[in-house]
DNA sequence: GGACCACTACTCGGATATCTAATGTCCGAGTGTTGGAGG
DNA sequence: CCTCCAACACTCGGACATTAGATATCCGAGTAGTGGTCC
């Protein structure tokens, strides 16, 4: 059960867009070179944050990607949503269905206890993420890190070179 | 972040052997039978929770599985682990190694606070699954459904024609 | 009749294929810019 | 000098390879039972 590596990315890329100005779409070639990722594989996950209404997308000369909202609202759920999917990750196959006593007509998802369980799981990890945004990331990293906005902004304005 | 279907099937078999005569191994055929999976993988999963101490294996004739402690000394999280590993589901690669101050000596799965912030989720989703045990959800069971043990001992009877 | 022994059938365990999904790459569609030509 | 236009360079978006991991299968090692044989 290992996450794609796309969440890491968007996270931190998201963090990232914060720190620049508003207004100005940074390309996808830009956000992957920060890191040393691979650009075209970097703009696949951004399509998807795209497609969620997380960051909004420019094409031609001077696009890019920029946050579509205020990172107070964008959570984390938001992002791993956006890159791995609203399924959760426990997948009831309805096993009961080949079972004893099994009723076609019932949806064991909903009615298999097992299902329920780990389905309580679930929500309290989703519930977990949904209580932090990339805003209350950006403050934390400020706090612990003062140095990090100037460092970003100074990086990214070498990499226009 | 799909997980392994081994998971589901383990937790039901788990659930089925609480059911079961104690002291008494059920081969894997059998459990597979019960739900029609492939016997064969069925039997790898098993082997998996033979190797964390869950379930304790025997060979040869009269051979097969048998819980190896109390369902009410099993939680969820125990059954997971077993299956899917220890790693939790958030990889963090490390991608302020490649940012701007990076310092080599740190390890930022620790320090970096995305990770952090993944590994807060990730603590709530294994409180929740080490809560609940086999035993507890054998027991919403047998509220929920009162027939279900004895469904269950008269399915694997059948099986043994 | 009892005890020992070899043989058989059964079961787990791990080594080996196959297949799906994540990872990585490439090229085309669209857009803003820019330079030049014409008025 | 200003306006319009056409060519260009840049960027996203999705289609197409590649690779890692999950899924499925198979065969060998070991064990308990069983039947026969010898004492």
């Amino acid at each position: 059960m290992r996450m794609s590596e796309g969440v890491e990315w968007a996270l931190h890329t998201c963090l990232n867009l914060t720190w620049l100005p508003a207004g100005q779409a940074v390309p996808a070639a830009k956000l992957a070179e920060f890191y040393g990722l691979p650009a075209a594989y970097l703009n696949k996950q951004l399509q998807a944050l795209a497609r969620a209404g997380i960051v909004s997308s420019t094409s031609g000369p001077r696009g890019g990607f920029q946050l579509a909202r205020g990172p107070e609202h964008i959570t984390l759920l938001d992002v791993v949503v956006a890159i791995e999917g609203p399924e959760e990750a426990f997948r009831c196959d309805q096993l009961l269905k080949q079972g004893p006593g099994a009723d076609p007509t019932v949806d064991y998802r909903q009615s298999c206890l097992v299902s329920r369980g780990m389905r309580r799981a679930d929500l309290a990890w989703r519930r977990e993420l949904a209580a932090q945004t990339i805003a209350d990331l950006r403050a934390d990293v400020e706090r612990a890190y003062p140095a990090t906005p100037g460092n970003t902004v100074n990086r990214f304005a070498a990499l226009r070179a």
